[in-house]
DNA sequence: ATTGTATACGAAATCGATTTAGTTTAGTGA
DNA sequence: TCACTAAACTAAATCGATTTCGTATACAAT
């Protein structure tokens, strides 16, 4: 049933070191042998007990992903990106998801320790303050990269998007056109990525010499239509007017869109309105909503990329220093913003 | 660094032996020994390792999901739900995504029999027609259970959506509010799933003595709102008329509905619509979209249960038949379909 | 003839658990 | 007292690979 090495030395009549030094390419096995036993590992259908290798070589071709919301587009996109570059490179996902939750995050580092991933790449949630489960990784046989939501105060692995310089851009892009009354959508006061979105939004308006009204800058944790309609709602009916509008995900601009319209709003010429994700439906909405598009794939081939990289120093016995990575996001122009 | 039983054994001067008995409960160790080794264990931190007693267990505590196309509101939340259920009996989820393509679902399967999961959960691409990775799949050590959608041909572990009976009352029930002509858009004409929701509505037909204009059934890969608009527009422009629409998914119907709307139907006047998913967007559009809502937490625990019901039997070496399990969903009324 | 050196291979230990097949001890019944 | 049993424990084999250390052979150099 089972196919092991010792079938292999068996029938070739070698020694099982023999094999599993065939098999692994090493250099004290002679050309001849190396490819009768590959032929005949390939003919019986051989594959190797990772388990068993695991005991010896401390390496499972595992990686854990952990992801805060796996509902939504942007990070099913994102962890289905991750999930082809760790196959192609015969590693396997183990996927999970925070659902919000610094509890539940901490939980599945926890799991995936357990496990003894090769690696763990994780974006943080929007509560997360906490880097203790992280530094635990970090001296853990586990190498740690975070992505998308990374935190400040940690020294490790970094792939983010040029959040501050996007945002920077695109309030600029706003103000250029003579927008002064920004709203501004964030995720949470603590993630590092929505810090930095602020940011940039703070630089743009410093460099215009405009100052910013508070009142005009909402946290919104569920991130869906309805609650970017009641934001527009509740700034309207408490008499804070606004010229543009900036959120974090494409669902929050169009659900304050929809109420705008109702209201007899004109757009873009009375309020401008950009989102982020560029998702397909944006198209649809009349005006189409401008977004914020961030390569998913790209950011998942730089997260493997230094992964790899990682592993091959460490194979090598080189202390290898952590890397920070940024992607480029754009902003697709539409009809909303015009 | 890495503790072992070794370590306890050593520090409760016994053997490893009864370490490892102890921990698992077995009978022939006494109380007192079992409560002193769990104890020690907890306060060293002792976790054991999985890799090592899957040689002697052939157990991994490892479970694979591979759905047809991860990034869809459908599959990211069912894949979510399931998550919660695996990690919540103690295994970990092997995410992999087929991307709609034979091929890397049947090297998925592969990956997972090479990892030895204890199970793997399957719901097949639209496109797959050939059962040989899934009889390999039987005949390896992993239980398989396929959901949502499966195939007529295989025997093994099954949890569907009652897809026949709910398309059929909910094509009845256009039928009695008048409708006779109802465009079906259906996702291929392969997938179990979509010919079980297109049997349902014939039946509806059938019954009611009305005939079905093949020009009205059509299928839709993409499912995207883009391809329901071009849908909606090639039925108008061919001269095809229709009074309902049911489509597999909510953008399909949403992208129809937009065009009709364009073209200065009345809805639910003219045409009543009818999505599936039941997503939030769905109350946002004007007229709201009424759609059929799958339980996808009750059918993530279904599944869950099932593989849990078939490892304890396997455990006491009981032939477990094969079940399928039948989830009802229903049918969510709104204003596109009064 | 002796030493040295690649080259090619193998015996046995090892990784960290589980499990089989005992062994020891105390207690029971005839 | 002796045989028997139950309870509690353990030595050693085992799972399937990797890796260390050692050996045999052939050939070149001294």
């Amino acid at each position: 049933m089972k196919i092991t090495i010792k079938d292999i030395a068996k029938a070739l009549n070698i020694s099982t070191t023999t094999v599993s030094k065939a098999m692994n390419d090493y250099s004290d096995i002679g050309n001849e042998t190396k490819k009768k036993v590959k032929k005949y590992a390939e003919k019986i259908g051989y594959e190797p007990n990772i388990h068993a290798s695991f005991l010896r070589t401390n390496k499972t071709k595992l990686i854990g992903i952990v992801v805060p919301n796996l509902n939504t587009n942007f990070y099913s996109e994102l962890v289905a990106s991750l999930i082809v570059k760790i196959t192609e490179n015969g590693y396997l996902p183990i996927v999970l998801n925070s659902a919000e939750s610094e509890q539940v995050e901490g939980e599945n580092l926890e799991r995936l320790m357990r496990q003894k991933v090769d690696g763990i790449f994780i974006s943080l949630t929007k509560n997360t303050t906490s880097t203790d489960y992280l530094t635990k990784v970090m001296s853990s046989s586990s190498s740690l990269i975070t992505f998308s939501n990374t935190s400040k105060v940690i020294t490790c692995n970094k792939v983010v998007f040029n959040d501050r310089a996007i945002i920077k851009r695109v309030t600029e892009y706003l103000i250029n056109k003579g927008n002064s009354k920004i709203a501004f959508i964030r995720k949470s006061l603590i993630s590092q990525n929505s810090i930095n979105q602020f940011i940039g939004f703070r630089e743009a308006h410093e460099v215009n010499k405009i100052s910013i009204d508070n009142q005009r800058i909402v946290v919104s944790k569920q991130g869906t239509l309805s609650e970017g309609y009641r934001i527009a709602k509740e700034l309207f009916n408490n008499g804070i007017q606004i010229d543009g509008f900036i959120s974090y995900n494409d669902s929050l601009a169009h659900g304050a869109m929809m109420f705008y319209k109702e209201n007899g709003s004109n757009i873009p010429n009375d309020i401008r309105f950009i989102g982020q994700e560029n998702l397909e439906i944006g198209t649809f909405f009349s005006p189409e909503l401008s977004s914020i598009k961030q390569n998913l794939s790209l950011m998942a081939e730089k997260i493997m990329h230094l992964f790899l990289e990682e592993q091959a120093e460490l194979k090598q016995k080189k202390i290898s220093s952590f890397k920070r990575e940024e992607i480029k996001a754009e902003l697709i122009e539409r009809a909303s913003s015009i």
